[in-house]
RNA sequence: GGCGGCGUACCCAAGUGGCUAAGGGAGAGGUCUGCAAAACCUUUAUGCAGCGGUUCAAAUCCGCUCGCCGCCUCCA
C-alpha cells in the first residue's frame, strides 16, 4: 500500500510502526458554526481511509478531536448571548447530526481540547524547561528558531516567511514566527489555572497533547485539510518533536479543497454551502459518492449540476440491484449462455483485485469507483444474456457479497433500492406517497389489460410530471424516482 | 515576492514511460418494448493547454510559453 506523504512530497510504501497496527489522528473541527461541505470532505476522506485500513486487516486506532475552546467560539458566544461551552455543545451536536447522515463513523477516541488542559500545561512546562518556549506576561510562546527543522512539512524557509509575513507582528514575541502555546486570558474570558496565571491553550498544543495521550509520542498517520499544513501541522511537529525528542507522525495526509467557481470555499469569501443546505436538496449518499469520485488530494469544483450527475450515476447502481433482486426472486427465462457465464465469472474474480489495487495506490477512490461501475455493466450484460437459472443465482449471490465488501470500505451503495427511492422522494419533494403510486400503477394496469394505451400513457405521463418513472416488466410495473 | 499544485472528449474524472487513453453524466443511432423506461450495443479525444527536447517508445520525463488555482493570516 502506498500513501502520498506531505512530509516527503511523494508516495511511500506504508509501513506502520507496529506491524498490523495503525495509529491515526485527524484534525476535526472547531465547533463554533455549522459544518460546510469542505468539512464533510475531510471527514469522509479520513473515514474511508480508516475503513480501508480495517479492510486490510489492520488494527486501527483512530483519534479525531474537537476544538472546543478558541477565539471564534468566544466571539460566537457573545453574538448568540450564550456561554462558550453552550456554543461548543450546540455545534458538536450539529456536527454529529450532519456526519451521521453522511455515513461518517465515529472515531475510536474523540477528545476535546478542554478535557486535556492539564496535559497541555505539562507539555508547555516541559518546553520551557527544555528551552524551546518562553513566557511573556502570562502567555507562553514557542521559539521557532530553537527548532532547526521548522518548516520541514510546509517546505518553508524561515527567513522567507518573515520577509513575506503578512501577520501583524506581536512585540512580545522574540521572533515574528513564534506562536502561542498558552494565552493569557482577558477579563471575562474562559480561563484555566496555570503556572503562568489564568489563561487558555493556544490552538496547536491540543493536538500534540491529545495525540500523545491517546496514541503515542510517535504514531503512523496524521491528517487534515491541506490548509492545516501551515501553520497548524508545522507547529504541531515543532512543539511535539521538541518536547519528546522523537519523530511525531510518520505519514502526513492532506485532502484538497472544495471550490466554487474555481475559488476555495471559505467563510471570508462567503461562498460556502453548509452540509445542511445541501442535504435539503440531495441524498447524503449522493454527496458521499460525489466527494469520493475525485481523488482526495485534488480540488473539487462544487455545483448542483455535478451533484445531479452523481445522483444519476448512483441511480444506475440501484437500478442494477433491482434487476439482480428481480432475477434472484423470480423465475426468469432460461437460456443457454455458457460464454456469458464464463466471462462474468472472470469479471467477478477480478473485481475486488482491481478495487484493492486502486485503493492501495494512495486511496484512489475515483479509480475504485470506476472499476465498480465497470463491474455494474458486466452484471447488466450478464443479466441481459438470460442465463440459466441455478448457476446464475450463485454468481449473482457472489456479486452481492463483493458489493458488500466494497460497501464496507466506501460506505456507499449499502442501502436497498427501496430505501434509495424513498429517500429520493423526500429530497426531491415528490408530492406522491408510495401508496398513491401503487394505486396509479394498478389503475394503469387495468387500462393496459384492456389495451387502452391512451389511458395507460396518460397515467404514466401524469406520474412522470411528478418525477416518478414507471417501468413495465413482464410480471408487473416497477416505479422509481427520476434522478438527475 | 517565496513555495506548491493544476490544465485529459460537450461536462465531471482516472491514468504519471510501452496493450485499442478507465469510469460516470449528457447527446446521436440501434436492439428490446403496445409505446416508453431500464439495460445492452455502436458512436462523441489518431489525441491529453501550446511549442520544443530526451527516448526505440511520453498525456506521463525535461525546458520554455500561456491560462487557472492554493498556501505564506483563522480556515477542512
Amino acid at each position: 500500500m502506498r500513501i502520498y506523504n506531505t512530509l516527503t512530497n511523494r508516495k511511500e510504501e506504508f509501513i506502520p510502526l507496529t506491524s498490523g497496527k495503525v495509529m491515526m489522528y485527524a484534525c476535526g473541527v472547531t465547533v463554533y458554526d455549522y459544518c460546510h461541505i469542505g468539512h464533510a470532505r475531510s471527514a469522509i476522506v479520513f473515514d474511508v481511509i480508516r475503513r480501508y485500513l480495517k479492510y486490510k486487516s489492520f488494527d486501527v486506532k483512530y483519534v479525531r478531536n474537537f476544538t472546543d475552546i478558541d477565539d471564534k467560539i468566544i466571539n460566537k458566544a457573545q453574538q448568540e448571548g450564550i456561554t462558550w461551552d453552550a456554543v461548543a455543545k450546540k455545534y458538536t451536536d450539529e456536527y454529529y447530526r450532519d456526519m451521521d447522515r453522511l455515513g461518517v463513523g465515529r472515531a475510536d477516541v474523540e477528545p476535546r481540547a478542554t478535557e486535556h488542559i492539564s496535559e497541555m500545561i505539562a507539555i508547555v512546562k516541559g518546553l520551557i524547561d527544555k528551552g524551546y518556549a518562553y513566557e511573556v506576561e502570562g502567555s507562553v510562546y514557542f521559539a521557532v528558531d530553537k527548532f532547526s527543522e521548522y518548516g520541514k512539512l510546509s517546505k518553508r524557509d524561515m527567513e522567507e516567511m518573515i520577509a513575506g509575513a503578512r501577520v501583524e507582528v506581536d512585540e512580545r514575541k522574540r521572533n515574528p514566527m513564534d506562536f502561542a502555546l498558552w494565552k493569557k486570558s482577558k477579563e471575562g474570558e474562559p480561563s484555566w489555572e496555570s503556572p503562568w496565571g489564568l489563561g487558555r491553550p493556544g490552538w496547536h498544543i491540543e493536538c500534540t497533547a491529545m495525540s500523545i495521550k491517546h496514541l503515542s509520542e510517535s504514531f503512523d498517520i496524521h491528517g487534515g485539510g491541506a490548509d492545516l499544513i501551515f501553520p497548524h501541522h508545522e507547529n504541531e511537529i515543532a512543539q511535539s518533536e521538541a518536547f519528546t525528542g522523537k519523530p511525531f507522525a510518520r505519514y502526513w495526509i492532506h485532502n484538497g479543497f472544495i471550490t466554487i467557481d474555481k475559488e476555495k470555499m471559505s467563510k471570508s469569501l462567503d461562498n460556502f454551502f453548509t452540509i445542511k443546505e445541501i442535504l435539503d436538496k440531495f441524498d447524503p449518499e449522493v454527496i458521499r459518492l460525489f466527494l469520493l469520485s475525485t481523488h482526495y488530494r485534488s480540488p473539487i469544483e462544487f455545483s448542483d449540476e455535478q451533484l445531479r450527475e452523481t445522483e444519476s450515476s448512483l441511480d444506475r447502481f440501484y437500478s442494477t440491484i433491482i434487476r439482480m433482486n428481480n432475477f434472484l426472486e423470480k423465475d426468469e427465462d432460461k437460456g443457454s449462455s455458457l460464454d456469458a457465464e464464463n466471462t462474468f465469472k472472470e469479471r467477478i474474480s477480478s473485481f475486488m483485485e482491481k478495487f484493492e489495487e486502486a485503493m492501495d495506490d494512495d486511496f484512489n477512490t475515483a479509480l475504485a469507483l470506476g472499476h465498480t461501475f465497470e463491474f455494474i455493466r458486466d452484471v447488466n450484460k450478464f443479466l441481459d444474456s438470460r442465463p440459466s437459472e441455478q448457476k446464475a443465482k450463485e454468481l449473482l449471490q457472489k456479486t452481492k457479497e463483493l458489493f458488500s465488501e466494497a460497501i464496507d470500505v466506501l460506505n456507499i451503495f449499502g442501502r436497498t433500492p427501496q430505501e434509495w427511492y424513498l429517500s429520493l422522494m423526500v429530497t426531491k419533494k415528490i408530492g406522491f406517497s408510495e401508496k398513491d403510486i401503487i394505486e396509479k400503477i394498478r389503475e394503469r394496469q387495468d387500462a393496459r389489460q384492456n389495451k387502452d394505451w391512451a389511458r395507460a400513457d396518460m397515467i404514466r405521463k401524469e406520474l412522470e410530471e411528478k418525477g416518478i418513472i414507471l417501468e413495465d416488466k413482464k410480471d408487473g410495473t416497477d416505479w422509481k424516482i427520476k434522478s438527475g
